[in-house]
DNA sequence: AATGAATGAGACTTCATTCAT
DNA sequence: TATGAATGAAGTCTCATTCAT
């Protein structure tokens, strides 16, 4: 449990950019070290090898950093919203128009969590989040009586396509919003209680 | 332009046989030339080289196979529903189902549709196919007036989200019902029109 | 179980042989693939990765090379030794004289047992040999009444240091005799028992 | 020829013993400045370089230090035996019994003086002795006409085996103490003269 | 139609050493 | 005196592909 030079995490940070960059443009499978190397500017792969344990630490590197910049844009969103539907309007809203602003992370952060896999522990919190979001939602009255896990599972995956088409190909901003609120109808629509009472 | 003896043909159908399974067990990064020829029981990799004009063709024959496979299970059920609602869910049921079928088969799809990316035109014709049955089906009154391309993206992918998941870990026929039910309830809601006259 | 080539075995002999000769003149730790390869015309280190299983296997296939040729050398003089006492003295004049016609494949085995350790199958083998041979030469009268492991031990290991050294610069063929003549008598000396009765 | 500090020659120490204890616990081979560098508590291999002309230089403090404190152990009680035969079974029963009170100094040096070869003066010196030794002793009366260099390696080496084996695994006192007074005998019978007169 | 051999690039990792601070 | 950063070579191994037979 060493403190970190400030170099050492000017380095670390230099080479996580050059790794997520990479990974957006040349995807997950061509991500190997020397071509992170070389976009980062060194020398060797060595470098990267003496700040990351391994490949898989790199990534993981990548993945904190990524959730980083995209909860930072996320979270003030969400908490703004009151209720179990605004909440899950404005996360959907909030992801894809956060395509505008980080492209290349979300492009990275997609290709992660489809080869990572199961490993990582994003993917399973976000997903976990989803669940009890429509668990406690339908205890609420805000959605009706749910497989919580399936209609999790389902609407986190569209919301990753989706978004994952959109940075493939940013659009206009307006068309990002316009294509938010529609994934948002969508998923509220699907998840809405059957008989229309007055939810929350 | 040369036609196929049957020993090439056999040949190659029996690599094709071997690159699923490899793709299903070990994953589409491990399904090296190797692997695939250890498991086909060749002796050396050439034999696939051979048979194949590079892995992408053969990747693209795997593609294919299980297309036929599953085709022939779900386009009987599709057929047989009338309306575009009931077809949408005779969609999503039968594919569900399909994992106690072909869980091999669907493991191994499913990954080649992750990483062959969207160079694949298998993911293209499904998507284009449920974006033009958004569209006609709203023109019939069945669906609401959805954005068709974000609703076929989102719907698309999670369907694949719930096959994978329970194809990873393939469940008690009853239960893959309950699921494949469940599921097309979602998006059936997620697709309704919002006032409820008499659809189709 | 497939059964090689004649292309095979050549080039696996082509490669042990020359692993053989690198450990021999550049010593067990200089003996990289690289460097074997260079050595055998191959143009790169993955011709030795296809042939072998990977560097173990290839120093297992050395080490039953250079068995195969000393067997060859040493067994039928120590058969052709009458006695206990005959047959450790063939034993150890053999060695030593064996320097003479291999001296590549002596220095390279005592490299390889001296770093492959207990792993060897060999170096274990001879030791017991050797043990159970003062055991049964005590109960024949032959050798006194040793600690069959300790002797077994200091004699092989006794024997490995002179054969090393006259491998590393090989004295006349005269001299290989006189020294190995010399080490017997030691060792026959060392084990003899105490009353000279009539052994054997 | 500058005279060296307190600090630098306590940093030495420390490097010295960690390196002493890293060789023995995961062998020569294993002993790469980075262990070293982590075992004994610093943060960078630069400090080994810093207080070490090279890997050479490092290891050769290490079997300098593993000298003396064996020397500390063997020489009083090798001075105080009286006679070459005795002096002989002197280094070789404290050599042995020296396993019990030093383990990892002993599987050290062990491993450093079979890697590092006949660079190391120190396997030479010791060498040398037993060869002075044995002419000496033989002009003396106390051994035979031996050739006193095919003598000294067999001998040598043949200790080092035996204590090799019991430091890898150390048993209890009394046992080592018998292997040495075995192994001892073992030495004096093959280097007995072969009338037997009035040594000495 | 088939095969085994060969290729060369590239993967990740570890190493001993140097150097500026 | 000490340190962390950087280097570049070398390590073993796997890969998809080509080619002569």
């Amino acid at each position: 449990m060493r403190a970190r030079t400030f170099t050492e995490s000017g380095r670390r940070a230099q080479i996580v950019r050059a790794a997520i960059e990479v990974i957006a443009e040349a995807g997950y499978l061509k991500a190997s070290f020397s071509r992170i190397a070389k976009h980062a500017g060194l020398s060797s792969t060595g470098m990267i090898s003496y700040h990351f344990a391994g490949k898989e630490d790199l990534l993981k590197a990548c993945v904190t950093e990524i959730e980083e910049v995209t909860g930072a844009f996320m979270q003030p969103r969400i908490d703004a919203a009151v209720g179990h539907v605004a909440q899950l309007r404005a996360f959907v809203e909030s992801n894809v128009e956060l395509v505008g602003e980080h492209p290349a992370e979300i492009r990275a952060l997609i290709d992660l969590v489809k080869n990572a896999g199961s490993q990582s522990g994003a993917v399973n919190g976000r997903l976990a989040l989803f669940e009890e979001h429509f668990r406690t939602g339908h205890a609420a009255g805000a959605f009706g009586p749910l497989d919580a896990r399936t209609t999790a599972l389902a609407l986190t995956a569209g919301l990753d396509a989706v978004v994952a088409t959109a940075a493939a190909n940013v659009p206009e901003p307006a068309e990002l919003t316009r294509i938010g609120r529609e994934l948002a109808d969508l998923f509220v629509r699907a998840t809405a209680p059957e008989t229309t009472g007055e939810p929350e």
